[in-house]
DNA sequence: CAAGAGAGTTACCGGTCAGTATCATACCAT
DNA sequence: ATGGTATGATACTGACCGGTAACTCTCTTG
């Protein structure tokens, strides 16, 4: 193997050996100001997780990279494989929030609530640092079918998938289950993309074959 | 970690061990009908790669699979990373190889080419044990930039992309671009959900959706 | 002030990782 | 028969993996 990804990165999310400012000490160990270990560890391994793979970071990394240790990580969590599936609940949650908040801004206009949807997935894929979709990722990465991150991947995909039938159905298609799916693909064939062919792939067509798809099928009905 | 995939799977590719049929011995270590090491190796990796995962596989387990040692893999290969791209360059041989014969048969009809595509890889993503694109989900998982695998895959779906482009032009769309990049978005969605939703996912309606999108893009034109 | 909780530190466990060295064996073409 | 080539077998290296034990420190709360 070439190296796993065991170097430093650049930019920390809590900085916690930044040099002294002004006179004043920097962040102590313990300070009001500083996130508990258990929210360093969740953030620190969510970044690397998505940036680097799963399979990619070690415990020890993620700990190093928290400016902690090993046992705070076990402290706080169960095993890795828990961690993991922690970190794709929230992105769960993350995910419906930022919906749910978008579809009550067109809560009577189906159509908008679509476009609205897929301008935040094209603004997604747009960013070079973007690697896809997390749980696709995950859904990759883990193929032990007992893993406790795939239920909570295969929930979220089959509940984005009911969503979008309810609202082609609010919208009016004469088939709903079939213009949902033609979306999914999409989306997901975006983030994807994003992975090979970069934010100048295919990725950038993703919300106009949106509209020609849903224009297509209102169409026939 | 639960479990890295290292118990044998049931099936072997190259029956070795099999067990004596009516007095003649089975195939012996050195035999003309015995796969060399080297391709029982490099058989017994892909299948493994694509099953399980790259970076769930070790070395010595493909070993032990293709019934020979860690020694014979590396007189044959210079390093896992290089089985891994040599792995994909003869996927992408023999997708072109397919590829190429499709087109041939409809040479001068270009929207029957995209229709034989959609109707392979519709056959592809019907089946439970595919784990979509082996291209696709080695980029998930090698996240380092200078893996000798990363230009392999770019190359492909380059490639791929291009040759889209090449048979929407030739169908006469207005925007042969755009439908090129639509129907990318649209194989490339059909073959990551098959990881997550399976089957019956919306993987099940990519020709259909194929079919809607090169109408609605030919129409306007 | 005392007690307890959260956190840091260090050392360790058994196992697996990719990759190598060495020697023995079996086959094939000459 | 012989010599080269492919293969097998075993043992090993050093690094890393996920996970744990035991102890110390420091801050907060009563």
């Amino acid at each position: 193997m070439i190296l796993t990804g065991n170097s430093l990165v650049n930019e920390r999310l809590h900085m916690t050996r930044s040099p002294r400012i002004n006179g004043r000490s920097p962040l102590r160990k313990r300070d009001a100001n500083r996130p508990s270990a258990r929210q360093r560890i969740f953030d620190t391994a969510s970044e690397l997780f998505y940036l680097k793979g799963i399979r990619a970071v070690g415990v020890e990394t993620i700990a190093a990279e928290a400016d902690t240790t090993k046992m705070s990580l076990y402290r706080n969590f169960p095993s890795k494989d828990e961690l993991v599936a922690e970190w794709l609940r929230e992105h769960d949650a993350n995910f419906w929030q930022t919906w749910d908040a978008m579809a009550n801004r067109h809560s009577k206009d189906p159509r908008r609530q679509i476009k609205a949807a897929f301008a935040l997935l094209a603004k997604h894929v747009a960013d070079p640092k973007a690697r896809g979709c997390p749980m696709a990722n995950a859904a990759v990465e883990l193929t032990e079918k007992d893993h406790p991150a795939r239920k909570v991947i295969e929930a979220h995909k089959a509940k984005l998938r009911a969503r979008l039938v309810q609202i082609c159905t609010q919208m009016g298609a004469r088939e709903p289950r079939l213009l949902a799916d033609q979306l999914f693909l999409l989306m997901e064939g975006a983030q994807v993309t994003t992975q090979t062919l970069g934010v100048r792939g295919p990725a950038r067509n993703v919300a106009r074959a949106a509209k020609m798809l849903i224009d297509a099928n209102l169409r026939a009905s």
